[in-house]
RNA sequence: GGUCCCGUCGUCUAGCGGCCUAGGACACCGCCCUCUCAAGGCGGCGGCGCGGGUUCAAAUCCCGUCGGGACUACCA
């Protein structure tokens, strides 16, 4: 039989990380499997959807190289592949399960809901509805307080429901006894549980592989499925990325919870790509740089880690950096002068730079504020650098600096570096060091940059001589 | 509060009864290289939550305890 899986996110914000981490993992699994892999759009609440929120989900997944075989954007066998598409396909579900006496309908209103958890919490007693509709005719019902005209349709969650399962991560796992889950709400809509069983089995999804979070309402999910005669998938549920303080990856703790937020520090996805697979997983012979084919080649479920890592964006800056390193330069160029947005002369100069800084940064951010002195419209001296480099002490230096490059036959690295040597540290008697820091500052806007005499071939005598220039005023 | 999941260096992890005086990676510290910053090389710091068992032998198995997390919505 071939595997089938699926990603489910909903449209509801900024895609978040949790997203691709799963959908690397069954992606994984697809791929060394030979199935296919299903993008679905869960847009059944309608309060928190998100417009532009789906796009950005096609948007960084494929950035990320994280590819779908079926989804809304594509087509396939099962189309639509966008829950607020389905509806028709979960209302003879609820009918059936209404038809049974395994499901019913409740009347209670959100108010008198949030008055009996409150109840319930205050006595130290655990939360659930307490079943006041059960067996009650919409009549009987109207008679008792908290009515609300327009009913729900409630799971009636049997005392001896299965609450163990298989799970191809963690093995036998105990679940909670489910609550009597709403499965349609008063809006016509189908609750993520109702309308996740019917399209899994609808679409033949062979593995459900999800969020941790999700262990606790497998139970119900397991009860859908044998109610309707449906044979279950398999589940793996993988652990939760979290933030610093172990809690659960949120956007509101880290902003590394965002996908977007990847792609505009300029972090290389293929480092995204395979830091994410570092997270609770590990290849047989401890390699930590490695492709995703590389990962898909040996991948196996008993080698994913049940402890929810903690997301360290150091080593993620690291991977980027070692990525970028092994990137050829001219494509490295490229990725650059794209995620500046240049062209022209700008996206030529920054191209020419490029190997100057090639092994100085782990993302493109970073490569673009590295280079970013070769454009006038970038360039920007930093206040503390001049503080600190263009004092009084500095303009001996910088007029000799300025001597030395006008009268430049060549202006090539070569020459400018004798030029400047001659000039600074035999002419000047100064250590290089300090022979070169004002020269830096005065030319590049910071202590820090590229090599200073390739910079200043780069930017070019008149430039340069117009900012030694400046820097003497 | 209840139920469930989880517990190896600061972080990511290897380990699945003897190969462990616990290995690797990131971070951090020091040295080398050096026009700054990196990169690179070398070295260092640092961990099996705790307590009982089982066993000739436990990071590895069992129990308890403590700790963290998730869920407990007409959100997903």
């Amino acid at each position: 039989m071939t595997v089938r899986l699926r990603v489910a996110p909903s449209p509801t914000g900024d895609p978040h990380v949790g997203t691709a981490y799963m959908s690397l993992f069954n992606l994984a699994f697809v791929r060394r499997e030979g199935g296919a892999f299903v993008l679905r759009i869960e847009d059944t609440d309608r309060a928190r959807l998100n417009e532009g929120s789906e796009q950005q989900i096609y948007d960084t997944l494929h950035w990320l190289g994280l590819d779908w075989d079926e989804g809304p954007d594509i087509g396939g066998p099962f189309a639509p592949y966008r829950q607020s598409e389905r509806l028709e396909t979960y209302r003879p579900v609820v009918e059936a399960l209404l038809e049974s006496g395994r499901a019913y309908h409740c009347w209670c209103s959100p108010a008198r809901l949030t008055e009996m958890r409150e109840a319930q919490q205050k006595a130290k007693q655990p939360t659930g509805y307490d079943r006041l509709c059960v067996g009650k005719t919409r009549e009987e019902r109207a008679a008792l307080p908290g009515f609300s005209e327009q009913p729900v349709v409630r799971m009636l969650i049997p005392d001896d429901a299965p609450l163990s399962f298989a799970d191809l991560i963690r093995g036998e796992v105990n679940a909670p006894r489910p609550d009597d889950q709403v499965l349609m709400k008063t809006d016509g809509f189908p609750t993520y549980h109702l309308a996740n069983v019917v399209d899994d089995h609808e679409m033949g999804i062979t593995h459900v592989v999800r969020g941790e979070e999700w262990i606790a309402s497998t139970p119900k999910h397991i009860l859908l499925y044998d109610w309707m005669g449906w044979e279950r998938p398999q589940f793996a549920h993988m652990p939760l990325l979290r933030n610093t303080d172990k809690s659960k990856i949120s956007k509101r703790k880290n902003p590394a919870a965002r996908l977007t937020w990847f792609v505009e520090q300029g972090f290389l996805p293929e480092a995204l790509r395979n830091f994410l697979a570092l997270m609770g997983y590990s290849l047989p012979d401890g390699q930590e740089v490695f492709s995703f084919e590389e990962m898909v080649a040996s991948f196996d479920w008993s080698r994913v880690n049940p402890v929810g890592p903690v997301f360290d964006v150091d080593k993620l800056r690291w991977l980027s950096g070692h990525y970028i390193r092994e990137l050829p330069v001219e494509e490295l160029a490229s990725r650059l002068v794209a995620f500046m947005g240049i062209d022209g002369a700008a996206a030529d100069v920054v191209t020419r730079a490029t190997p100057l800084v090639q092994e100085r940064v782990s993302t493109l951010l970073e490569a673009a504020g590295m280079v970013g002195f070769l454009l006038d419209d970038r360039f920007a001296m930093d206040p503390e650098a001049a503080a600190k480099q263009l004092g009084h002490d500095a303009r001996p230096v910088l007029e000799a600096a300025r001597g030395a490059l006008h009268d430049l036959t060549s202006f090539d690295t070569a020459a400018i570096e004798a030029a400047l040597r001659a000039a600074l540290v035999d002419g000047l008697g100064l250590k290089p060091k300090h022979a070169f820091g004002p020269i830096r500052v005065a030319v590049t806007g910071s202590t820090v940059s590229p090599p200073l005499f390739e910079s200043i071939e780069l930017l070019g005598r008149d430039r340069t001589l117009v900012r030694l220039e400046s820097a003497l005023n």
